[in-house]
DNA sequence: TCATGACTGATACTGAGTGTCAGACTAGGA
DNA sequence: TCCTAGTCTGACACTCAGTATCAGTCATGA
């Protein structure tokens, strides 16, 4: 699923793309992620240019590669969760974005320092927007090709997913507020209450 | 809510705008988003690029220029319905969309393919993602300053409004995917029923 | 030891977007 | 009618992201 090195090359390749993106990184929170620009970045991190951007297509992937691996995490997931078979559909995506801030969250104090500089910075909102409707159709057809099916429209499967992964963003952006105090199991369950309490009428 | 032009500079400059970006959408849909420049722009449309530049902060606003008063379209339905007062959530974004696609179906022909274009280029998708995300905080508080308030954690608003603009661009993608020959209304039913139906369990 | 292939830095280029400036134009008051 | 203040325009210069090319260097594996 995520970009496993193998092989020597890869293994260094990836070291470097770390050290790479942790010169960035502290850059990026001390002056503002606008202001520093590829030539910045290089000479802080004592390479040229080129070789920078040769290890980031753009300055939001600098910061937003952590999240590449994040959509087969759910997607495995989903396949994965089986043990007791008919759960409904919103309790499977439930389970598969557990298994997602449970990959995100290793660090963290580091995930909080992403998280706020993505909050800040619209270009890296907008990227990162992008990356999520790039895991949505896999996400689809996964949920779809393991589900009672007996729902009406096809439609019904995009919506519920498209809503999970909302449901992703606004619970980091909770948690991070709190600064990775508050219980992401919980916050997952206050966030799909949504769904599962009537709403009036 | 949109920018209603008041005084004759104000009707001059919305009619120019107006007009450059008719020329400009032709030429996007010739030869593609990315392919065209400012500068063929500016030519083909006789003015100088500073002048393109003026009126179109983006290359991505000459397109998506017309989506911007989608926000306070469904703040202000949301504020407008209050006949018969106890409305669920769902039922109320669902009438607020309403409004928002009876704003944006005007003309068929050109919402289809201007949702055509958007769908093919990667930049305008994510612009688009960037306005929605814009609008939303307005609406939650809309919906939530109105609402029975009986619900439990305020992430629940949030959810369902962010669950309900996700729900405006699959029903767009869907109603244009079958060149507006399909019902909105019906469209957007079948995609609340994502909420509505049990799901399982 | 040598050949292949990858990594690097240098350089040049396109195009988006910003800022400034002087001149032309126009609305609105005297 | 004339004047003035504010607006619009084109021209120009600039920064920076991102692409592409090329020659030199270095590690790997035969």
């Amino acid at each position: 699923m995520s970009a496993a090195p193998v092989g020597t090359r890869e293994i260094g390749r990836h070291a470097v793309r770390a050290e790479l993106a942790r010169v960035a990184f502290d850059r990026f929170c001390l002056t503002g992620f606008n202001q520093v620009t590829f030539a910045d970045l290089a000479e802080a991190a004592g390479v040229s240019r080129s070789t920078f951007l040769r290890y980031f297509g753009t300055k939001e992937d600098v910061v937003l590669f952590v999240f590449d691996p994040v959509g087969d995490v759910i997607t495995d997931a989903l396949a994965a969760e089986r043990p007791d078979q008919d759960e409904g559909d919103w309790s499977r995506l439930r389970d598969a974005l557990e298994s997602a801030v449970g990959f995100l969250v290793r660090d963290v104090q580091e995930l909080v320092t992403i998280l706020g500089l993505v909050e800040r910075t619209p270009a890296l909102c907008a990227r990162l927007r992008e990356k999520q409707a790039e895991w949505r159709p896999e996400i689809v057809a996964r949920l779809q090709e393991t589900t009672s099916s007996t729902d009406g429209s096809p439609v019904v499967a995009h919506v519920r997913v498209a809503a999970a992964l909302e449901i992703l963003w606004i619970v980091l952006g909770q948690w991070s507020a709190s600064d990775g105090q508050e219980d992401l199991g919980q916050l997952l369950d206050a966030a799909f209450a949504a769904f599962s309490t009537p709403a009036g009428r």
